[in-house]
DNA sequence: AATGCGTCTTTTTTT
DNA sequence: AAGACGCATT
């Protein structure tokens, strides 16, 4: 990272001047035209610490940025000493460029980022001072997961029911909480053989991890705490440094993110040699100054360790807090707020807070039920094209969805109704084999230590490299206490026959190659490609992309492609960065999702899960699969607090809408290559009837839409008082709606619905239904459980049924 | 050591 | 339905 080396105390008696640097001029009263009076205050306000409690929509990212500019402007901070932390690099870079419009080219000193690359940042500077060098290799969570599926092979941990999978998301947590093996150790009983095996893995997973010189996504964070904290004159040079830090999203930070602000915010531990004078003393003495901005009804990664008690305990943290409030939301119309407030209420022990907009009514959210995910798909595509038509960007359109896997149905459609979208996140392009092979070609030379990027490619393309070898090489090293990576070396002495020393030799001699590019031995400085350089040498002396030519798999067309594309982000990145090394360019690959690469204004439609879709706003939004199991997730169910986390998730999906919202299900979704019924989302009851719209309502798609008696369909009232399984809150008697969208479609939710197994009908044949009566069917289409009886009902006309589930029998 | 076949598992969300 | 994985065969 070229980093801007700004003094880090001010000199005595000079301001920060942006005189040079090109600011655009204009007055410190220009930054606060336009602000209502919560936004200046929360703008405006100093102190040591500042909790902005921001709504959706009500102009957040404007405040922080604007309150960034007044700093500087009023030349309160150098720009060094200012320290943004966002959620993603994403809305790191937006704050970056809006900084960037305020203030000029002084934005340029500021560290905006997320969490994990502004440790990394940390990490590489400070590497050396405990155990690591800055060379070290950022696992993502598949490499974390192939190391861990390894031990536990090799401890046989599966007899006692622990799978990859469990160890590894339990290591996260307890990482997040900043706990090790050994303090879980303490804590543990140790005469269960499960917890016992599980402290062994922890432990040889840490140590696996510090042998390559790497460390996982949780390790960012909860090291730099250990290192701050084992090292208070390390810690005390950034608590120098960031004088302002301010934290967004704060109600999905965790634990060890938490301490780490703690941490940077302490006053100056050891002031001896400051040298600076009196002024830096006195700063100093106080500590940084703190802002955070969050809104605790849009937490929705308590699953990865987010603790809302940050935000709710922010003024018993850090005393002499101001809270500020933003309740305008200058986004939506009220329509959308309604609806999303009347979800939100649901949620109990929530400080109770109101969004509304002077933007007026708006159009009804509009509601739509398929017969199947295609269906649903068809009529979102449909309505895409629609709204294009009356003048809508297809840019300024999304598809929100709970889970990835819903994502193709919607990409079968869209391909065929020709709407250009996009998918935002997803199956990652950094997460195809091609691509993590080529990064474990650069990684094992970047981090010889990183024996896991090693043995990955140590036989890709194929030569002969097998266990047999595999193990031999491994022995050869422990028994010379070498490195796997040295080992290599010496292939003459590794009692393999020679066909296979000869690939050996080979593919060392090719990673010395790219050594010689990638890290000069003379210590030249590298050229800017030589990243493109030393990837493309990796990929085609080891004869990786000859294999792929040669092959038959029409995959492997594909997959020389995306390598193509890799090089070509190396010379993307080599243009970006004149500076950057390998070690930065690894380190962008590690934690730059996709999901971040922003070609925003590119004239395609949105798809993107609901998780995603935080931050961002939309004209039109289509929240598509609003089903019982999906939304709520059916797993949500037994977690503590999950379906309240899935209405909050919901509630940020139904507020990324401007002026359109569409709510979507399909009465019938295939998962498991299994074909199910689905049922309306509870969620869908809590938006009141005169706001929703239903173009085809879950009643109208199995034919019963309301000609039922109104007493068998009466819902039940449920007993008990607080809060019900569902952690939904019951509404004080005034309060509850007098109708709800779902008194369309009652018993739906609640109720099972009838199945009819795999009766068949055929056309020609004569059926009754419950609420039609008698009619003749005229056709079939569709298949499986997604069969559509097309009727013609004697007395009620032409009707389309879904056989599986519509109340009719057979003649 | 590589290939091929049959049997599981999978779908919660992400830096 | 699709992909991962293990096992057996070549």
């Amino acid at each position: 990272m070229s980093d801007a080396q700004t003094p880090l105390i001010l000199p005595p008696g000079s301001g920060p001047s942006f005189g040079a640097s090109g600011a655009p001029s204009g007055s410190a009263d220009e930054l606060l035209e336009g602000l209502n009076p919560q936004q200046l205050e929360a703008v405006t306000h100093r102190g040591p610490a500042l909790l902005i409690v921001a709504g959706a929509g009500s102009g957040k990212t404007r405040v922080l940025t604007h309150r960034i500019a007044s700093l500087l402007r009023n030349r309160e901070a150098w720009p060094s000493q200012i320290l943004a932390i966002t959620f993603t690099n994403k809305a790191a870079g937006e704050m970056r460029e809006r900084v960037e419009q305020l203030v000029g080219d002084s934005a340029k000193g500021m560290w905006i980022s997320t969490f994990h690359s502004a440790c990394v940042r940390i990490l590489r500077r400070e590497a050396d001072q405990f155990g690591f060098t800055k060379a070290f290799t950022i696992y993502d969570s598949g490499d974390s997961r192939a190391l861990i599926k390894r031990l536990v092979k090799d401890n046989e941990a599966d007899a006692l029911g622990l799978t990859p999978a469990a160890v590894q998301s339990k290591i996260s947590k307890l990482k997040n909480e900043l706990a090790d093996a050994d303090s879980y150790a303490r804590d543990a009983n140790m005469n269960d053989p499960v917890e016992r095996m599980f402290t062994t893995l922890f432990r040889e997973y840490q140590r696996n991890l510090q042998k390559a010189n790497a460390f996982d996504f949780d390790d960012l964070i909860a090291q730099t705490v250990y290192l701050f904290r084992a090292f208070p004159q390390v810690a005390d040079v950034y608590r120098k440094r960031f004088r302002h830090i301010l934290v967004d999203e704060y109600q999905d930070t965790n634990h060890a993110q938490y301490a780490l602000i703690h941490e940077l915010t302490r006053p100056v531990t050891s002031s001896d040699d400051v040298g600076g004078g009196m002024l830096a003393l006195m700063d100093e003495a106080e500590g940084a100054s703190l802002t955070v901005v969050g809104d605790s009804d849009q937490s929705i990664y308590a699953f990865r360790g987010a603790d809302i008690r940050n935000i709710s305990e922010f003024e018993r943290d850090f005393p002499g807090a101001k809270v500020v409030l933003l309740e305008q939301n200058y986004r939506s119309t009220q329509n959308i707020l309604t609806a999303a407030n009347s979800v939100i209420r649901n949620n109990f022990d929530r400080k109770d807070k109101k969004l509304w907009s002077d933007q007026g009514d708006g159009e009804k959210v509009i509601g739509f039920t398929g017969y199947s995910q295609h269906d649903e798909a068809q009529f979102v595509a449909d309505e895409i094209e629609s709204l294009r038509r009356k003048g809508t960007h297809y840019g300024d359109m999304a598809v929100f969805y709970r889970t990835n896997s819903q994502s193709r149905a919607l990409e079968e459609i869209f391909i065929r109704s020709a709407v250009p979208y996009k998918i935002m996140g997803g199956t990652k392009f950094y997460e195809r084999q091609e691509i993590k092979d080529a990064l474990a070609y650069l990684v094992s030379v970047a981090n010889p230590a990183d024996e896991m990027a090693l043995r990955r490619i140590i036989n890709k393309p194929r030569r002969g490299i097998g266990d047999v070898t595999v193990e031999n090489i491994s022995s050869f090293a422990e028994r010379h206490e070498m490195s796997f990576r040295d080992a290599l070396a010496h292939y003459e002495h590794l009692g393999v026959g020679p066909k296979i020393q000869g690939s050996i030799a080979q593919l060392h001699k090719v990673l010395l190659e790219a050594q010689e590019i990638l890290l000069p031995s003379n210590g030249e400085i590298p050229a800017p490609t030589s990243v493109a350089e030393g990837l493309q040498v990796l990929l085609n002396k080891s004869g990786y992309m000859d294999a792929l030519r040669a092959s038959r798999d029409p995959q492997d067309e594909a997959r020389i492609e995306n390598l193509d594309e890799l090089v070509a982000v190396t010379r993307e990145f080599a243009r970006n960065n004149p500076e950057g090394t390998i070690l930065d360019f690894l380190t962008e690959v590690a934690l730059v999702a996709d999901s971040d690469d922003l070609d925003d204004e590119s004239g395609s439609v949105s798809l993107m899960t609901l998780h995603t879709a935080k931050g961002l706003e939309f004209d039109s939004v289509f929240l598509t699969g609003v089903e019982e199991d999906l939304i709520p997730h059916r797993i949500s169910a037994g977690e503590p607090g999950g379906p309240q986390e899935e209405r909050r998730l919901f509630y940020v999906g139904i507020t990324r809408a401007r002026k359109r919202l569409y709510l979507s299900l399909a009465m019938t979704r295939a998962q498991f290559g299994e074909v199910t019924v689905a049922m309306p989302s509870r969620f869908l009851q809590e938006i009141p009837a005169d706001i929703l719209h239903w173009r085809q309502s879950p009643g109208d798609v199995n034919s019963r839409g309301g000609t039922q008696s109104r007493a068998l369909n009466a819902r039940r009232p449920r007993q008990g008082s607080g809060s019900d399984q569902w952690g939904v809150k019951p509404l004080a008697p005034s309060l509850k709606p007098k109708s709800t969208a779902m008194d369309k479609f009652p018993g739906l939710v609640t109720n099972k619905v009838r199945d009819n197994g795999d009766l068949e009908l055929a056309p020609g044949d004569r059926i009754r239904h419950d609420d039609f009566g008698e009619g003749r069917v005229d056709a079939v289409t569709g298949e499986g459980a997604k069969r559509i009886a097309h009727v013609r009902f004697d007395a009620a006309g032409p009707k389309k049924l879904l056989i599986k589930i519509a109340p009719i029998e057979k003649l």
